[in-house]
DNA sequence: TGTGAAACTATTCCGTT
DNA sequence: AACGGAATAGTTTCACA
Protein backbone atom coordinates (compact mmCIF):
# COMPACT_ATOMS: atom_id res chain seq x y z
CA UNK A 1 0.00 0.00 0.00
CA UNK A 2 2.54 2.53 0.95
CA UNK A 3 5.49 2.88 -0.24
CA UNK A 4 9.25 3.93 1.20
CA UNK A 5 8.68 7.59 -0.14
CA UNK A 6 5.64 7.73 1.68
CA UNK A 7 6.47 6.51 4.47
CA UNK A 8 9.41 9.01 4.49
CA UNK A 9 6.19 11.87 4.05
CA UNK A 10 4.96 10.39 7.30
CA UNK A 11 7.90 10.78 8.96
CA UNK A 12 8.63 14.01 8.15
CA UNK A 13 5.10 15.49 8.28
CA UNK A 14 5.19 14.19 12.13
CA UNK A 15 8.26 16.17 12.86
CA UNK A 16 7.41 19.16 10.90
CA UNK A 17 3.82 20.03 9.16
CA UNK A 18 4.70 23.79 7.89
CA UNK A 19 7.63 22.70 5.52
CA UNK A 20 6.78 23.47 1.73
CA UNK A 21 5.98 21.14 -0.07
CA UNK A 22 9.32 21.89 -2.11
CA UNK A 23 11.29 21.18 0.66
CA UNK A 24 9.80 17.94 1.13
CA UNK A 25 9.68 17.22 -2.13
CA UNK A 26 13.97 17.23 -2.06
CA UNK A 27 13.86 15.14 0.99
CA UNK A 28 12.38 12.69 -0.77
CA UNK A 29 13.96 13.12 -4.16
CA UNK A 30 10.43 13.93 -6.08
CA UNK A 31 9.16 17.02 -8.10
CA UNK A 32 7.02 19.63 -6.52
CA UNK A 33 4.05 18.40 -8.04
CA UNK A 34 4.20 14.64 -7.59
CA UNK A 35 5.28 15.28 -4.26
CA UNK A 36 1.65 17.83 -4.02
CA UNK A 37 -0.01 14.92 -4.88
CA UNK A 38 1.06 12.02 -2.21
CA UNK A 39 0.41 14.35 0.54
CA UNK A 40 -3.09 14.73 -0.98
CA UNK A 41 -3.62 11.19 -1.49
CA UNK A 42 -2.00 10.38 1.67
CA UNK A 43 -4.84 12.47 3.47
CA UNK A 44 -7.49 11.45 0.79
CA UNK A 45 -6.69 7.47 2.13
CA UNK A 46 -6.95 8.59 5.69
CA UNK A 47 -3.36 8.49 6.93
CA UNK A 48 -3.02 11.82 7.65
CA UNK A 49 -5.98 12.46 9.93
CA UNK A 50 -5.44 15.83 10.57
CA UNK A 51 -2.76 18.81 11.13
CA UNK A 52 -2.64 20.66 14.61
CA UNK A 53 -0.60 22.90 16.64
CA UNK A 54 1.68 21.68 19.32
CA UNK A 55 1.33 24.48 22.33
CA UNK A 56 4.52 24.68 24.51
CA UNK A 57 3.61 23.56 28.59
CA UNK A 58 5.97 25.98 29.98
CA UNK A 59 4.57 29.20 27.89
CA UNK A 60 1.08 27.69 28.32
CA UNK A 61 1.80 27.09 32.22
CA UNK A 62 0.97 23.71 32.19
CA UNK A 63 4.13 22.14 33.23
CA UNK A 64 3.17 19.81 35.16
CA UNK A 65 1.94 16.09 34.28
CA UNK A 66 0.20 13.55 36.73
CA UNK A 67 -1.52 9.93 36.42
CA UNK A 68 -4.33 8.89 37.72
CA UNK A 69 -5.38 4.96 37.99
CA UNK A 70 -8.52 4.43 38.96
CA UNK A 71 -11.13 1.82 40.13
CA UNK A 72 -14.97 1.99 40.45
CA UNK A 73 -17.50 -0.35 41.90
CA UNK A 74 -20.11 0.99 39.86
CA UNK A 75 -20.40 -0.23 36.02
CA UNK A 76 -23.48 0.56 34.65
CA UNK A 77 -23.71 2.43 31.80
CA UNK A 78 -25.48 5.66 33.88
CA UNK A 79 -22.45 6.09 35.78
CA UNK A 80 -20.50 6.22 32.37
CA UNK A 81 -22.33 8.68 31.02
CA UNK A 82 -21.42 11.05 34.17
CA UNK A 83 -18.37 9.75 33.94
CA UNK A 84 -17.73 10.50 29.77
CA UNK A 85 -19.45 13.96 30.62
CA UNK A 86 -17.09 15.17 33.20
CA UNK A 87 -14.47 13.48 31.01
CA UNK A 88 -15.41 16.29 28.37
CA UNK A 89 -15.77 18.75 30.49
CA UNK A 90 -12.67 19.22 32.52
CA UNK A 91 -9.45 20.03 29.96
CA UNK A 92 -6.85 19.73 32.78
CA UNK A 93 -7.31 15.75 31.48
CA UNK A 94 -6.26 15.15 28.21
CA UNK A 95 -6.50 11.39 28.38
CA UNK A 96 -8.30 8.47 29.22
CA UNK A 97 -7.85 4.99 28.53
CA UNK A 98 -10.01 1.98 30.53
CA UNK A 99 -7.40 -0.60 30.76
CA UNK A 100 -6.91 -4.36 31.63
CA UNK A 101 -5.16 -5.34 35.36
CA UNK A 102 -6.31 -3.97 38.75
CA UNK A 103 -6.87 -0.15 37.22
CA UNK A 104 -10.09 0.17 35.79
CA UNK A 105 -8.80 3.76 33.57
CA UNK A 106 -6.05 5.81 33.53
CA UNK A 107 -6.26 9.51 33.28
CA UNK A 108 -3.44 11.69 32.06
CA UNK A 109 -3.44 15.22 33.39
CA UNK A 110 -1.88 18.67 32.46
CA UNK A 111 -1.62 21.31 35.17
CA UNK A 112 -0.30 24.51 35.99
CA UNK A 113 1.46 22.83 39.64
CA UNK A 114 1.15 19.81 41.38
CA UNK A 115 -0.99 21.44 44.25
CA UNK A 116 -3.73 21.75 41.01
CA UNK A 117 -4.28 18.22 41.11
CA UNK A 118 -6.34 18.62 44.16
CA UNK A 119 -9.20 21.06 42.28
CA UNK A 120 -9.24 18.59 39.47
CA UNK A 121 -9.51 15.71 41.80
CA UNK A 122 -11.89 17.38 43.70
CA UNK A 123 -14.40 18.16 40.51
CA UNK A 124 -14.31 14.55 39.23
CA UNK A 125 -15.06 12.74 42.56
CA UNK A 126 -17.54 15.70 43.12
CA UNK A 127 -19.20 13.75 39.39
CA UNK A 128 -18.53 10.30 39.73
CA UNK A 129 -18.32 7.80 41.97
CA UNK A 130 -14.84 6.08 42.27
CA UNK A 131 -12.63 3.96 44.51
CA UNK A 132 -8.61 3.40 44.55
CA UNK A 133 -7.90 6.78 43.21
CA UNK A 134 -3.65 6.47 42.86
CA UNK A 135 -2.29 9.59 40.88
CA UNK A 136 1.57 9.78 40.50
CA UNK A 137 3.24 12.87 39.53
CA UNK A 138 5.88 13.14 36.58
CA UNK A 139 8.99 14.41 37.72
CA UNK A 140 10.81 13.83 34.14
CA UNK A 141 9.23 13.04 30.38
CA UNK A 142 11.99 11.17 28.71
CA UNK A 143 10.02 10.76 25.28
CA UNK A 144 6.95 12.23 23.95
CA UNK A 145 6.52 11.40 20.98
CA UNK A 146 3.48 12.59 18.87
CA UNK A 147 4.92 10.47 15.94
CA UNK A 148 4.00 7.00 15.54
CA UNK A 149 5.79 4.28 14.00
CA UNK A 150 5.28 4.54 10.31
CA UNK A 151 6.88 0.59 9.90
CA UNK A 152 3.69 -1.37 10.05
CA UNK A 153 1.44 0.72 7.17
CA UNK B 1 -0.21 38.14 28.30
CA UNK B 2 -2.20 36.84 26.20
CA UNK B 3 -6.06 37.90 26.07
CA UNK B 4 -9.52 36.26 24.58
CA UNK B 5 -8.36 36.11 20.83
CA UNK B 6 -5.06 34.91 21.41
CA UNK B 7 -6.59 32.04 23.56
CA UNK B 8 -9.52 31.45 21.13
CA UNK B 9 -6.62 31.10 18.49
CA UNK B 10 -4.69 29.05 20.22
CA UNK B 11 -7.58 26.78 20.73
CA UNK B 12 -8.50 26.47 17.12
CA UNK B 13 -5.09 26.28 15.89
CA UNK B 14 -4.65 23.29 18.48
CA UNK B 15 -7.31 21.71 16.43
CA UNK B 16 -7.05 22.43 13.37
CA UNK B 17 -3.96 23.82 12.24
CA UNK B 18 -4.82 23.61 8.24
CA UNK B 19 -7.23 26.60 8.32
CA UNK B 20 -6.63 29.70 6.71
CA UNK B 21 -6.19 32.46 7.87
CA UNK B 22 -9.17 34.11 6.53
CA UNK B 23 -11.55 31.59 8.28
CA UNK B 24 -9.67 31.75 11.51
CA UNK B 25 -9.88 35.70 11.15
CA UNK B 26 -13.56 35.54 10.71
CA UNK B 27 -13.74 32.96 13.69
CA UNK B 28 -11.81 35.50 15.97
CA UNK B 29 -13.46 38.91 14.59
CA UNK B 30 -10.42 40.12 13.12
CA UNK B 31 -9.16 41.24 9.86
CA UNK B 32 -7.06 38.90 7.66
CA UNK B 33 -3.86 40.70 8.49
CA UNK B 34 -4.34 41.10 11.90
CA UNK B 35 -5.15 37.86 12.86
CA UNK B 36 -1.94 37.07 10.80
CA UNK B 37 0.31 38.91 12.58
CA UNK B 38 -1.13 37.92 16.09
CA UNK B 39 -0.27 33.88 15.06
CA UNK B 40 3.04 35.21 14.18
CA UNK B 41 3.29 36.75 17.65
CA UNK B 42 2.27 33.69 19.48
CA UNK B 43 4.82 31.67 17.41
CA UNK B 44 7.39 34.27 17.80
CA UNK B 45 6.75 33.89 21.98
CA UNK B 46 6.68 30.73 22.11
CA UNK B 47 3.46 29.70 22.41
CA UNK B 48 2.95 27.90 19.58
CA UNK B 49 6.18 25.19 19.36
CA UNK B 50 5.06 23.66 16.18
CA UNK B 51 2.91 22.32 13.63
CA UNK B 52 2.47 18.55 13.08
CA UNK B 53 0.47 15.86 10.74
CA UNK B 54 -1.85 13.98 13.46
CA UNK B 55 -1.83 9.57 11.48
CA UNK B 56 -4.97 7.88 11.82
CA UNK B 57 -3.79 4.92 14.08
CA UNK B 58 -6.14 2.14 11.87
CA UNK B 59 -4.93 3.08 8.64
CA UNK B 60 -1.44 3.18 9.88
CA UNK B 61 -2.03 -0.55 11.54
CA UNK B 62 -1.14 0.54 15.09
CA UNK B 63 -4.67 0.70 16.79
CA UNK B 64 -3.49 -1.01 19.73
CA UNK B 65 -2.09 1.07 23.02
CA UNK B 66 -0.57 -0.82 26.11
CA UNK B 67 0.43 1.05 29.06
CA UNK B 68 3.44 -0.18 30.88
CA UNK B 69 4.57 0.30 34.71
CA UNK B 70 8.16 -0.39 35.17
CA UNK B 71 10.43 -0.51 38.45
CA UNK B 72 14.04 -0.68 38.66
CA UNK B 73 16.91 -1.68 41.30
CA UNK B 74 19.52 -0.02 39.06
CA UNK B 75 19.30 3.97 39.48
CA UNK B 76 23.11 4.94 38.25
CA UNK B 77 23.93 7.02 35.15
CA UNK B 78 25.20 3.81 32.91
CA UNK B 79 21.56 2.65 33.48
CA UNK B 80 20.12 5.58 32.79
CA UNK B 81 22.13 6.20 29.91
CA UNK B 82 21.05 2.63 28.21
CA UNK B 83 17.52 3.08 29.36
CA UNK B 84 17.31 6.43 27.16
CA UNK B 85 19.20 4.93 24.15
CA UNK B 86 16.81 2.10 24.03
CA UNK B 87 13.42 4.43 24.27
CA UNK B 88 15.00 6.80 21.76
CA UNK B 89 15.67 3.71 19.23
CA UNK B 90 12.39 1.84 19.98
CA UNK B 91 9.81 3.76 17.70
CA UNK B 92 6.27 1.65 19.04
CA UNK B 93 7.38 3.50 22.77
CA UNK B 94 5.92 6.98 22.30
CA UNK B 95 5.74 8.42 25.83
CA UNK B 96 7.63 7.69 28.83
CA UNK B 97 7.65 9.83 32.04
CA UNK B 98 9.56 9.25 35.46
CA UNK B 99 7.09 9.01 38.49
CA UNK B 100 6.31 9.05 41.80
CA UNK B 101 4.40 6.43 43.86
CA UNK B 102 5.50 2.59 43.15
CA UNK B 103 6.69 2.38 39.92
CA UNK B 104 9.60 4.29 38.75
CA UNK B 105 8.42 4.59 35.35
CA UNK B 106 5.03 4.66 32.77
CA UNK B 107 5.35 3.93 29.11
CA UNK B 108 3.09 4.17 26.40
CA UNK B 109 3.32 2.11 23.54
CA UNK B 110 1.33 2.12 20.04
CA UNK B 111 1.38 -1.11 18.41
CA UNK B 112 -0.50 -3.50 15.59
CA UNK B 113 -1.47 -6.09 17.87
CA UNK B 114 -1.56 -7.01 21.66
CA UNK B 115 1.17 -9.94 20.33
CA UNK B 116 3.25 -7.34 19.24
CA UNK B 117 4.09 -6.36 22.61
CA UNK B 118 5.97 -9.29 23.37
CA UNK B 119 8.36 -7.92 20.57
CA UNK B 120 9.09 -4.81 22.42
CA UNK B 121 9.25 -6.20 25.87
CA UNK B 122 12.22 -8.53 24.63
CA UNK B 123 13.82 -5.51 23.03
CA UNK B 124 13.75 -3.15 25.99
CA UNK B 125 14.57 -6.04 28.28
CA UNK B 126 17.59 -7.41 26.80
CA UNK B 127 18.73 -3.97 26.70
CA UNK B 128 17.82 -2.77 30.48
CA UNK B 129 17.62 -4.43 33.83
CA UNK B 130 13.95 -3.92 34.81
CA UNK B 131 12.20 -5.37 38.04
CA UNK B 132 8.64 -5.08 38.22
CA UNK B 133 6.99 -4.75 34.66
CA UNK B 134 3.50 -4.67 34.88
CA UNK B 135 1.27 -4.39 31.40
CA UNK B 136 -1.85 -3.07 30.92
CA UNK B 137 -4.09 -3.17 27.57
CA UNK B 138 -5.75 -0.04 26.87
CA UNK B 139 -9.22 -1.62 25.59
CA UNK B 140 -11.04 1.55 24.74
CA UNK B 141 -10.06 5.24 24.68
CA UNK B 142 -12.18 7.99 26.12
CA UNK B 143 -9.90 11.42 25.57
CA UNK B 144 -7.03 11.40 23.44
CA UNK B 145 -6.56 15.37 23.01
CA UNK B 146 -3.80 16.64 21.57
CA UNK B 147 -5.31 20.18 23.01
CA UNK B 148 -3.54 21.78 26.12
CA UNK B 149 -6.21 23.41 28.11
CA UNK B 150 -5.38 27.74 27.06
CA UNK B 151 -7.37 28.91 30.99
CA UNK B 152 -3.75 29.15 32.27
CA UNK B 153 -2.05 31.79 30.11
C1' DT C 1 -5.97 48.04 13.14
C1' DG C 2 -7.69 47.46 8.17
C1' DT C 3 -7.18 47.68 2.98
C1' DG C 4 -5.15 46.40 -1.13
C1' DA C 5 -1.12 45.07 -3.90
C1' DA C 6 2.82 42.10 -4.30
C1' DA C 7 5.17 37.80 -3.22
C1' DC C 8 4.99 33.41 -2.37
C1' DT C 9 3.19 28.67 -2.16
C1' DA C 10 0.43 25.01 -3.64
C1' DT C 11 -2.44 22.63 -6.92
C1' DT C 12 -3.98 21.29 -11.42
C1' DC C 13 -3.33 20.43 -16.18
C1' DC C 14 -0.90 18.33 -19.80
C1' DG C 15 2.56 16.00 -22.35
C1' DT C 16 5.86 12.20 -21.50
C1' DT C 17 8.12 7.95 -19.84
C1' DA D 1 0.04 4.42 -13.42
C1' DA D 2 3.18 7.87 -12.09
C1' DC D 3 6.44 11.56 -13.19
C1' DG D 4 8.22 16.48 -14.31
C1' DG D 5 7.37 21.08 -16.13
C1' DA D 6 4.39 24.97 -16.79
C1' DA D 7 0.19 27.50 -15.99
C1' DT D 8 -3.38 28.49 -12.62
C1' DA D 9 -5.38 29.31 -8.31
C1' DG D 10 -5.04 30.27 -3.67
C1' DT D 11 -2.82 32.14 0.56
C1' DT D 12 0.14 35.00 3.19
C1' DT D 13 2.79 39.07 3.90
C1' DC D 14 4.04 43.73 3.29
C1' DA D 15 3.56 48.76 2.59
C1' DC D 16 0.74 52.29 3.62
C1' DA D 17 -3.48 54.73 5.06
Amino acid sequence: MLDDRDRKLLTLLQRDAEASVTVLAERVALSVSACSRRIARLREAGYIARQVAILDRRAMRVPTTVFVMVRTTRHAADWLDAFRRALADIPEIVEVHRLTGHYDYVLKMVLPNVEHYDTVYKALVGRVELSDVSASISMETLKDDSALPTGFA
